[in-house]
DNA sequence: AAGTTTAACGAAACCGTTTTCGTGTTAATA
DNA sequence: TATTAACACGAAAACGGTTTCGTTAAACTT
C-alpha cells in the first residue's frame, strides 16, 4: 500500500505539533484560524482519514459487533444478518461475520478470536453440534469476561445473557391448530433430532395442540429426519400411514412432502394439508404455496442488535439477562384448506 | 466490561517489564526458563488474551477483508459470502460484511468506513443504482489509494483491479441455445434493465444464439422488468405473444413466468419450455422444477478472496489486473424438454 | 588478571490518535 | 510599569503490544 498520509506526516510538513494539526482537525477553538486553514487544507488535498485502529486502541472500542451463525445459504439466517446490519448501522455499528458451519470447534475458534479486543459484543446463534454436546463453556467463559452477548434462536438458557427467541413452542402450536381447524386429524409431524430445542419446542406446540382437541399422539406419526441420509426416502415412510395432515418445522421439509405426496397421487391441499415454518422462498414459489408460519428473522435480527448495543453503550448498569420473544402468524397459501 | 488484563498488569504483577512478559509468551530464548514459567502461568490462569487492536496498529495490517454486497437475502449471494469466508478463513483471514442495498450513497459510506485502515483489502459487487449513475469515483479513489480491491459478479471494466465474473455472455448464449435445441423458435426473454450490465450480457448471449440459428431478434419478446411495478403484470404482457420459449435472467422472473404460463393454461415443459439463471432453491423446489444455469457463487466468492489476499500479500509486484472467468453450467430439470 | 562471551533482563521507540497540562508570547488591565 | 489574562501552540502520556538495542553480572578464555 502507498505511503498513508498520517497526522504525523501532516505536522511533519507544515512544522507543527501532532496535537496541533489533531486540534486543527477537530476545529477546536484553541487552534488560530490561519494555522486551521492550512492544517485543513492540506489533509483536504492529500486526503487524510484517520487510522480507525488508532482511535479504537485509544477509544477500548471498536463500533463493530461480531455475528456467529450456524449457517449462511439459509432464508432464515440472511434475513436475520439483514436485521442485525441494520440494527447495527442505524447505531453506527458494523458486523463481522463468522460462521461455525454447524461445527462446534469452529464456534469455539470463532468466538476466541471475536473476544480478543476486535468487537464490542456478539451476536451468535449456537451450532448444533454445540446443542447436542451441551459443552458451553466457551460462552460462559465470555460472559464471566463481560463481554456483551446476545444470543438468538438456537439458545441455551444456561448461559447468563439476552436471547432472542421466536415463540416456537407457540408456533409449532399455531401450526397444528390450523391443521386441526381445518379438520384434518392425522396429522404428521416431520422434525428434527430432538437436542436441537427449536425442533423440540415446535413439537411441544404440536402435541400441545393435539392434545387440546382430545387426539393422542401417535408416535409413528412423528419422524426425525437425519439429514445425513436420504429426506425424501424418510418422508415416504410416515406417508405410508393413513395421513391427511403435514406439519414440517421447517420450509425444505413441508417442501419434500409436497414431492412426496404428488408422487403418491394426493392432491394438495384437497387430500392432504401441509404446512411449513420458516416463510421463505420455496414456500412463495414452490407449488402449490406454502402455508407457513413466518418467523420474522429481520425483526429477530433488528432486536438482538438494539439490545446488544445497548449492553454495550449502558456497561455499568446491574446486569438481569432479558428474554425477548417473538411471536410468529401463520402465512396462509395454497397447501392448506379445509377438508372436504 | 471487567478490568482487562494485558501485559501491563502482568508486569507489574510479577515485577518484571512488559518486554521480559512479552518475549516470556513468546518462549523466547531470551528469558530464563522459570521467569518464563512464571509468566505463562500467571497469564494462563488470568486467561491473558492479546489484543488485537494492538497488534493491528503494530503490524499495520488486520487479517480482514471487508465485503460490499448489494443485498444479502438473495441465494446467490449469501453463497458468494460463504465462498468468500471459506476462502478467507483458509488463510487466516476473517470478513466484515455490509450492505449496500443497491444504494450508491450507502456503498459510497461504506467503502469510506472500509477505507480507513480497519481491513486490508475489499471485496465488492457493485450496487445497482452505481451502476445507472455510472460514478465510480470512490472505487477510483480507493484503488490510487493503493488499497487491494476485487470486484466480482457486477463489474466495471474501468476500474483498475482485480476481478472475478460468471461468463454470463456465455451463459446466455448456452441457455438459449438449449431452448433452440428443444426446438423452440419463439423465445422470450425476460430480463432487466440494461444498465445492469449482466442483464446485458446475458442478453448479447441471448441474440447470439438467435443469429447463428437465423433467427431475428424480435423486440416484442423481449421484456425488461421493472422491479417497481407489478412483475407478473409485466410477464403477461409477453404471453400475449406466441411463444414457446422462455428465457428468464434470474430464477424469480422464471418462476413467475412458469405462474404465468399455468394460469394460460399452457403446460410446462410440454407447451413451452422455461429456462432460469441461479440456481437457488426456487429452482429446485418449485413444480416444475427449473432449468437454469448454475453461477457457482461459492467458487466466485472463495476466488475472489483468494485473488484480494495473493494482492494483499505480495503488495510490492508489480499490478497488472486479472479477470476470473468462471464458465457456468447448464443445470437440466422438468421446466425444459423437446418440443413434440 | 585482563579481556571476551553469554545469559537475562530492561529502556525506549514505534504504530496513529487524543487529551491534559504546561509554556511562551502578546495584549489588556490595574 | 507590573500583573494578569488570553491566545496559540507543544510536550508527554495513554491505549496495548513488539522489537531493537543497550546494560549488567556472571562465566569463560587465554
Amino acid at each position: 500500500m502507498r505511503q498513508k498520509i498520517t497526522i504525523k506526516t501532516i505536522s511533519k510538513e507544515l512544522g507543527v505539533s501532532t496535537s496541533t494539526v489533531s486540534k486543527a482537525l477537530k476545529d477546536s477553538h484553541e487552534i488560530s484560524i490561519e494555522t486551521k486553514e492550512r492544517i485543513q487544507a492540506y489533509a483536504k488535498h492529500y486526503k487524510y482519514k484517520p487510522n480507525s485502529l488508532a482511535l479504537q486502541l485509544r477509544n477500548q472500542k471498536t463500533k463493530v459487533i461480531g455475528v456467529i451463525l450456524p449457517k449462511i445459504v439459509h432464508h432464515f439466517f440472511s434475513t436475520v444478518i439483514k436485521g442485525i446490519e441494520e440494527g447495527a448501522s442505524e447505531k453506527g455499528y458494523h458486523i463481522m461475520v463468522c460462521f461455525s458451519n454447524e461445527s462446534y470447534k469452529k464456534e469455539v475458534e470463532n468466538l476466541k478470536v471475536l473476544s480478543n479486543g476486535s468487537v464490542d459484543g456478539i451476536i451468535v446463534s449456537v451450532a448444533n453440534e454445540t446443542l447436542e454436546n451441551k459443552d458451553f463453556d466457551h460462552f460462559k467463559e465470555l460472559v464471566s469476561e463481560e463481554i456483551p452477548l446476545v444470543l438468538f434462536d438456537r439458545v441455551v438458557d444456561e448461559i447468563f445473557c439476552d436471547k432472542v427467541v421466536v415463540d416456537d413452542a407457540g408456533a409449532g402450536y399455531k401450526a397444528t391448530k390450523h391443521l386441526l381447524e381445518n379438520g384434518r386429524k392425522k396429522i404428521a409431524l416431520i422434525t428434527t433430532p430432538n437436542h436441537v430445542n427449536v425442533g423440540a419446542l415446535r413439537r411441544q406446540g404440536y402435541e400441545k395442540a393435539l392434545i387440546e382437541n382430545y387426539i393422542k399422539t401417535d408416535k409413528n406419526l412423528i419422524i426425525e429426519i437425519d439429514e445425513k441420509k436420504d429426506i425424501i426416502g424418510q418422508i415416504e415412510e410416515v406417508f405410508n400411514q393413513d395421513i391427511d395432515g403435514v406439519f414440517g418445522v421447517n420450509e425444505i421439509y413441508a417442501a419434500k412432502a409436497i414431492i412426496v405426496a404428488k408422487k403418491r397421487g394426493l392432491k394438495v391441499p384437497e387430500d392432504i394439508s401441509i404446512i411449513g415454518f420458516t416463510d421463505g422462498l420455496i414456500s412463495r414459489y414452490s407449488s402449490p404455496s406454502i402455508t407457513t408460519v413466518a418467523q420474522h428473522g429481520f425483526t429477530m435480527g433488528k432486536q438482538a442488535a438494539e439490545l446488544l448495543i445497548e449492553r454495550i453503550e449502558k456497561e455499568s448498569e446491574i446486569y438481569s439477562p432479558r428474554k425477548i420473544v417473538i411471536s410468529s402468524d401463520l402465512k396462509l397459501r395454497e397447501s392448506t384448506k379445509p377438508s372436504s
